[in-house]
Formats: structure tokens, sequence, C-alpha cells
DNA sequence: CTTGACCTTCCCACATTGGGAAGACCCATC
DNA sequence: GATGGGTCTTCCCAATGTGGGAAGGTCAAG
């Protein structure tokens, strides 16, 4: 199948399709025309970077998934370790996020939100946070 | 001041300052050498820009924050309302990372992680999140 | 043969920060 | 006055991930 069919049955854009190929992520073979030729297995393999990019995996894991994934006798403590060690750094990202909106909530708490001009959120940028 | 000092000053790289004259957040005066000049207030804008950078505020924000900062007769429900909204994105945000993260965690429990193969992680990645 | 849908490559954009090169400059010391 | 170290200038490139769009080739249906 051609391109756009790939990207139909995966989920994974067209545009897309071609950069994962541009850093290697992926290999096509080509015919004669030059066009991309897809089989069903490639099709499994875009969704499967499509499943680890909706977990958030950054393109660099997933390079290493994915040779886990072809690899039948891989160790699945490797996998396990790669998730968690993710786990971890989204954890730690979606706590400090969470962190800057209380603190920014709590300055708001404090602002009148009315036309006058009095404003602690403002002052807080002006001074705070040294 | 020349850029360096105005950098140590604020906390704001010499070239974030530079990038931010750029794209017309800021300006500053030349020297007849070329090169630029602060005074005390553009580091108090320094300051704001970085304090608001920490309260992770996207550049487009920070320049109407600016624009309010400096308007001494703006309505603080102007503020308060750009400052709930981004605390609704940082939240929003947070709370999908965190989820991604506890679903993917919730995967890796039922990993052996062993070295054996076999892997629910994977296994859901090639078929799952349908 | 024409038309429209699809494919190709290539460049550009977003947002943010940093690295580094090449050249100009300033100040102080010899 | 020259030499040198530090600072300044601009310009290009990098990362991340995704998309837009142009210019041109290809294919199938009418």
């Amino acid at each position: 199948m051609n391109i756009g069919e790939a990207a139909a049955g995966s989920g994974v854009s067209a545009k897309m399709i071609r950069h994962y190929e541009a850093i290697g992520l992926i290999e096509a073979e080509r015919r004669p025309n030059g066009y991309r030729s897809y089989g069903p297995q490639d099709v499994a393999v875009l969704r499967f970077i499509r499943h680890a990019r909706d977990l958030a995996f950054p393109l660099e894991d997933i390079r290493k998934l994915l040779a886990l994934w072809r690899d039948r006798s891989r160790a699945s403590a490797d996998v396990k370790q790669m998730a968690l060690a993710h786990v971890a750094a989204l954890e730690t990202k979606a706590a400090s996020l969470q962190a800057v909106a209380d603190s920014l909530r709590h300055l708001a708490q404090h602002c009148s939100g009315d036309d006058r001009p009095n404003c602690p959120i403002l002052a807080e940028l002006e001074g705070g946070a040294r």
C-alpha cells in the first residue's frame, strides 16, 4: 500500500511517517516510481509507534522500544525499566507543572480582579521569586 | 550597562535577552559602538520576564503581561483572567501527564521484569489503545 | 488528453534555549 | 603602541515533534 493508506491504517500522518523514516526510526521499500510501499507489518510498527507516542515516550525511547519489541528474546526487565524511568519523568514534570499552577492560583486568589489597577500578581512578577 | 551585566543582574542569559529583543518583546538602546545599553529599569523588565517564565507563562502571554504591567491604569481583572486561564492550562497539562504516567505504571505493574521475554507493556503498545 | 487525487522532495514554521564561529571592540598591562 | 583577555556583535545550527505548503512527478478514471 501507499503512504496515504498506511497513514490512515495506523493513525500516523504521512508527514510523520516520512519524518520517522528520515530519522531512521523506520524504513520503507520503494516502488519503481519512487513511491514508498508498505505492508501490514509496517502498519503494525506504525501503530506501535503511535501508541508509544500516546504514552508520551520520546522518539529516542521508542527507538529502543522498537528494538526490544522486535527482539523475541528480550528480557522484559529492560522494557519495564524503561517504562518506569519514563513514568518517573512524567510524574516529575506533572508535579512541577502542578506546583507552578498552585502558586499562581494562590497569587490570583489575592487579586481583586475588578477594574482597579492594584494587582498582587504583577507585583510578584515584578519583585518576587528571588 | 552592557548586556552581560544586565544578564547577571536579571538572571536572564545574554542569549535570551537578544532573543527577546529579536522577537520584539523588549527593546534596547544602542551605543555608538553598537553595544546594547541597559539601565536599571531594563533589568527590572528582564526580571519580570524571568519570573513570568518561572511561572511557565508562554512568551506571548508575557508580552501581554508586560503591557498590563506598564499600564498603570490597567484593570486587575485582566491580569487575573490571564493568570487563571494559564492556571487552567497548566493543570490540564499536569493532569494529562499524570494520567499517562498512571496508565503506564499500571502496565508496568503487570510486567514481570525478569529475564523472560514476556511483557505486557510491549503487547499493549502493539495492539492496545485503539 | 485532461482532471483530480496521490506521491515525491525541499523549505519553513511553531517555542525555547543553548552552543559556537568569526569578527569588532574595550581596557589594562607591558 | 602593541599585545592579550574578556566582552560585544551577528549569524548559523542544535534539540523536540508536528504541520503547512510549494513545485513537480505519477496514476487512474472519464
